[in-house]
DNA sequence: CGAATTCTTGCACAGCGTGCAACAAGATGT
DNA sequence: ACATCTTGTTGCACGCTGTGCAAGAATTCG
């Protein structure tokens, strides 16, 4: 019985009109699905924190059965997840958009802080923080970013040819989102409350950070953002 | 019932007499504990794989109760992140021994270089190899590495003080530590079927790959090394 | 509509991770 | 050497995890 199904009509036009790609009941049922059990994840872990609450009770608020919990996810850590995976499949597809003549990594740059400006950051920073606490949870966001290195990898691979070895790829994307998460980190570490523009604080950490790769690294510029 | 306590005299003698520091007989025992967990673990991942053991085969093949086991790690992949462990120990003690008047990226690609010379690495590459086909393993690995990376972001504010902001050490020290790990998995995944020596591989890679790094990523330079 | 496909669910089961209390081994002081 | 205190080990119990399996329900297809 899903609870989610209730409203698959509603989704369905909502989602055909955005799309104009008519998905089957089948599919839109396991996004919708999918969704649910996301959404219950975050919204326990920010109610009574990460670690403290059982698969049972995630399956309970999205109306899912136990079983049907691990037929999309493998542990719970792994639903709090969907938010980091969504936010770096957006900034490969955005990078995958950018003119192929442009220098790369001035691509690169444009992809992580363009796509900072189309992502609902609110859940990003709580959950980040979370990791803080929960090893758990930061193991699962350390498979996500490695899992989205693999993914990025292989775009740049397609857009550089068969010049860059493997090792060069895989240095180069590693170190990028090395600095990508340290800026999400730091930025992630200020408390919010209401001071400023969340979303443009995280896209001018993001360039400081990327444009000091770019260049190389060296001590004398320590970087423009410091924290007490 | 100790296994390991059988040779506690001898070992007790060979660590004094190395290290000159005279240890308990307490603080012996839970590091010779350790070892046997670690190597019995290992051992098991050698022969049957990764995934395929129970904590209770590493408990009774380390001598020692299931219990015990979780004294000292959390999970059976925990005691397979040892060697790394070590290996980025050992990593920051001879940062720490670097001359601080020497330019940083000298002292850090010189610290990971000569790391290299002193670990054995035979264990390395079949670890590293084995977390492509082991999610739990990579998940705890990469763990490993965030956990040494905080360790020498604390090693670097040491030396520059408190002229760098945090964003750009995590920054730093997450790109160099990825780096290190594009070219451990790079060189990990050549079979290492005695063509040459292995360490100097490892050295080479990790040398070009930091000082790539050092000098800003350029996709003209596609790198020294490439795979088929 | 009937058949084939695919997803959900309950069940069972081995294994995980931890709190707890009893016990053993090492450390300490006289 | 002995009594005592401290610290590490062990067995037990218990709830939760993750997965194979088969039955049933929903979707798709002809």
């Amino acid at each position: 019985m899903h609870a989610v199904q209730e409203f698959a009509y509603a989704v369905i036009v909502l989602e055909t009109t955005d799309d104009a790609v008519p998905v089957g009941r089948r599919e839109q049922n396991k996004i919708d699905t999918r969704r649910a059990i996301a959404d219950a994840a975050i919204d326990l872990a920010l109610s009574v924190g990460p670690g403290s609450f059982t698969v049972d009770q995630i399956a309970v608020r999205a109306g899912v059965s136990r079983r049907t919990f691990f037929n999309y996810f493998h542990s719970a850590e792994d639903a709090l997840t969907v938010r980091t995976d969504g936010f770096l499949d957006l900034a490969l597809e955005v990078f995958g958009r950018m003119p192929q003549d442009e220098p790369l990594f001035d691509s690169i740059i444009r992809a992580f802080t363009e796509t900072t400006r189309m992502e609902g950051l609110s859940q990003h920073g709580a959950l980040f923080r979370m990791a803080d606490s929960n090893p758990d949870l930061l193991r699962a966001q350390l498979h996500s970013w490695e899992r989205a290195e693999v993914r990025i990898v292989e775009g740049l691979r397609r857009r550089l040819g068969a010049d860059a070895s493997e090792l060069y790829l895989t240095a180069l994307v590693g170190s990028v989102l090395s600095c990508t998460k340290a800026a999400m980190r730091d930025w992630a570490a200020v408390s919010h409350d209401s001071t400023g523009n969340p979303g443009q604080e995280l896209e001018e950490r993001i360039l400081a950070v990327l444009t000091m790769l770019r260049d190389g690294f060296s001590p004398r510029t320590t970087g423009p953002v410091s924290r007490a």
